[in-house]
DNA sequence: ACAAAAGTGTTGCACGTACACCCATGT
DNA sequence: ACATGGGTGTACGTGCAACACTTTTGT
């Protein structure tokens, strides 16, 4: 290795899977381009790391400048290399997934010019996206559906406060396949995590449903306690 | 986006964490460098990317000059971006692991004079690693400890014939902790994908076991059976 | 004969799954 | 009163964990 670094002409991205659950469909965020190549596409929110960042810190900022999101938890989950992914060159992208609280939407509003507009879309029936986006969308989508029943990804998706009737809904989209009712909750309330609240839900038009909350402290307390039995 | 692409001082590199099962024994693969920085230190092979190759070929290649080793299946797990991993400037890695038969390894001859040489070096009792391996392998350690028991990966560090003790005393390798024999047979034969052959060990001082194999036929077949039940 | 590891079954418990009806509330 | 979703229990099967002794082979 010499003591200097080899310069090539190498260029990275990341690009960003932004779940969301909102009226009973699971949704990802995707941004309208306003920039050659694929202008007028539509992609994943992305764009170029800079010089001086990480790329933790380059996800945050580039996922702020082209929708007005900012402060989600974002995880790395793969990173594609694919010499011909990109039809000017090769860029190398860091794909993160993030999962966001409907209620804590902020509105969508683009800071850069790199993006005409942020939008939510279903993520059934996605169109095609720019650049390999499609690719990076399906495989950020079932690193979540896989990491649904190891960790409990599900509750940043929701509001604070929750029935276990959308919770259920939610699973039922992420892994989308129906559950029974009974042994939904049944599971639920038996992991010990999910707090009940003396509160129901308001303004519906049938009978109201308890509300629960996440309660991490629990959260933790149960996983810690599964270390300790084993063989 | 411009339509010509940002060119920065960006460089990538591949680190690769390579496992094998030896005399009981879980070991990774190192090299002991010949070039500053950490000229003399023991490091994960490891190399920059070069301009016209895919980030799988270079890990591939990459890991070929620096061993010797050749046609493994290596798959990417994590990529490292932090702005001071490395003391030269900014370098971005993606890491790759991969799992190889002892049985098969060839001689470790380092073709390239980046390595002084390439050995193996049992998983507990690590050595400190240039720039940030030490992370880096314990990163990788941790998700093939997971996929253990989502994947057929313990057979991919067996040889092709083995008896269940061996892959138990693996399985404890790995994970860290000890089984009951008849439930880990048990199990292990209940997936359905060990062949049973008609040979048994040679050239032991003991009751000599039965050998079995890996049957990738059969273990497809167990998986695509298990999708048709559901709710 | 002894040492060393191979090989073998049963029981209790926890968990998943299948399944159907009454209740509370708003209109 | 009716429509809409909320809320509840039981029975069965499967899989995991705990547990100890006999068999085979080489020296």
């Amino acid at each position: 290795m010499e003591s200097k670094l080899p310069s090539i002409d190498s260029v990275f991205s990341v690009d960003c899977v932004i779940f969301g659950f909102d009226a009973g469909e699971l949704k990802i965020l995707l941004i309208e381009r306003n920039e050659e190549p694929f202008k007028d596409w539509l992609a994943l929110p992305g764009y170029f790391v800079e010089q001086n960042e990480s790329i933790d810190n380059a996800a945050a900022r580039i996922l702020y400048e082209l929708t007005g999101l900012n402060d989600l938890h974002m995880e790395q989950f793969h990173t594609f290399g694919e010499l011909n992914r990109h039809p000017q060159g090769r860029v190398i992208t860091v794909a993160y997934y993030a999962l966001i609280r409907t209620s804590s939407k902020k509105e969508l509003r683009p800071i850069s010019q790199y993006a005409k507009k942020a939008f939510w879309h279903p993520v059934n029936d996605l169109p095609k996206l720019a650049f390999d986006h499609t690719k990076i969308f399906e495989t950020g989508f079932s690193k979540i559906r896989r990491r649904l029943n190891t960790q409990p990804i599900a509750f940043e998706l929701l509001p604070e406060k929750f029935t276990l009737t959308q919770l259920q809904s939610l699973y039922e989209a992420i892994e989308n396949r129906k559950f029974d009712k009974r042994n939904f909750r049944k599971k639920m309330l038996g992991f010990g995590f999910l707090k009940e609240l003396n509160e129901k839900e308001k303004d519906v038009s049938y009978r109201a449903a308890k509300l629960y909350r996440f309660d991490k402290r629990r959260y933790m307390k149960v996983l810690s306690d599964e270390g300790g039995i084993e063989n």
